[in-house]
DNA sequence: GCAAACTCCTGGTCTATACCAAAACGCTGG
DNA sequence: CCAGCGTTTTGGTATAGACCAGGAGTTTGC
């Protein structure tokens, strides 16, 4: 057992948490009543409960308080499932809320599908729920001539069913990438959590059978949603 | 610009770090005069320090300061190109300690290969780094019909070089999974930093063309030290 | 010349307290 | 019954200082 009190006090809330969980209805007691029943400050606390924050057990809703985590959702980036099919498959009720819908270029989205840097997008960008809970905010930048009329029709539904089923695209080829980082003000903001909280970072660059690129994307997901899965079969 | 003073913090060390990385040899000046530098208090210089840790700008060394974190190492898990390989060709230099050589049961690797629990594995600790900085622990679990004499032939060098070259044994299935975690007190203790920094957790089992289960292993790496990228062709 | 002992510095931990702004809550009036 | 408003609670931020133990560098002694 170790020395430091907070961590005493991370494995007590562990406990606490654990048999608590349903009577709480997922959300802690207040940051002063837990430090009174442990007999510390607020200060020793928030280190513990960050500890826990770190290792996915709570989370904080920016200035509502503290909540226990549920289970991570269990994603595979490398396959093209829609958000929500995968999210029902794991009894989970998905959500997306559209948040802008616009036509501009991105530097960052033109260099990784090698196009030139002033190229114009279909920006659609959208924050995304799992039992209502924010869990990921994502930008997506399609080149218009795959999609030429997305916007207008855009509303929620799976983007990669609409590449496939309405223009035929096969989203053959891909290169994805994963940070973990801190989130922006900006995501952190609507994510509803505090700016800086811990984050992953997955971006993927979309293109179809022929080398053409179709779409390109950045998805920020809060740390403690998600379990990433893959399957691998033949030799690499 | 955020009105919180940590957060103006952040950026003006985030600057002073950029500029001053070279004379400062990677190593940040002392907690206390960092605060006294901006007139500030140990507490909140560390709030801000912790932030540019979660973006992965800096790290600490237990008890031996703040260190500006050297580039990411790209690494692709679901190819199995050795880690010295990948290393090298990033133009860095890795090193590998072995920690531990044992036979032993070990039920999360019997249950990810669908053994019985009480099955004996060849369990090999190790110790990773780049460029002198220890990135990463990871425990392998052989199951020792595929590779008999490997704890006593075993001392640092590739295990999937040696799986192929010596015992013939095709990697072709593998199931992956990653987690961001809080590191335990012993993986944190192996790495050299605090109780809790934050970490990815990366997980493998491994099976022949045949099915048959070869290998689990298990990584912990530093949060910061790694960007994960894989690329993908064919439709999914 | 080198290893052991010692000192100083530093990060890790902790207390006690305070103020602010946003969220939550409760009251009130339509 | 509900919308609007005022109050209370709460998390977020910040100050000021303190002690401890491990690390690093220096001195001492063989």
């Amino acid at each position: 057992m170790p020395d430091a009190y907070y961590l005493q006090l991370t494995e007590q809330l562990r406990y606490l948490i654990t048999q608590h969980a349903t009577q709480w209805e997922g959300k802690l007691p207040a940051e002063r009543v837990l430090a009174e029943r442990f007999s510390t400050t607020r200060v020793t606390l928030r280190q513990a409960l960050a500890q826990l924050e770190g290792e996915g057990l709570i989370h904080r809703s920016n200035r509502r308080g503290w909540f226990i985590s549920p289970a991570r959702l269990v994603y595979d980036p490398t396959r093209d499932a829609g958000f929500n099919d995968y999210v029902e498959a794991q009894g989970r009720q998905p959500r997306t809320a559209v948040l802008k819908l616009e036509t501009r270029s991105h530097l960052v989205a033109a260099r990784a599908l090698g196009l030139p840097d002033d190229q114009p997008f279909h920006h659609i960008r959208r924050r995304r729920y799992v039992d209502d809970r924010a869990v990921l905010v994502e930008s997506l930048w399609v080149v218009p001539e795959r999609a030429p009329e997305l916007l207008d029709i855009y509303s929620g539904q799976s983007l990669w069913g609409l590449l496939r089923g309405r223009w035929g695209h096969h989203l053959a080829n891909r290169s994805i990438r994963m940070v973990s980082e801190a989130l922006s003000p900006l995501d952190a903001e609507e994510l509803l959590v505090a700016p800086g909280a811990a984050g992953l970072n997955i971006c993927r660059a979309i293109f179809d059978d022929q080398q053409r690129p179709i779409e390109y994307d950045e998805e920020h997901w809060l740390h403690d949603s998600l379990c990433i899965s893959v399957e691998l079969s033949g030799q690499q």
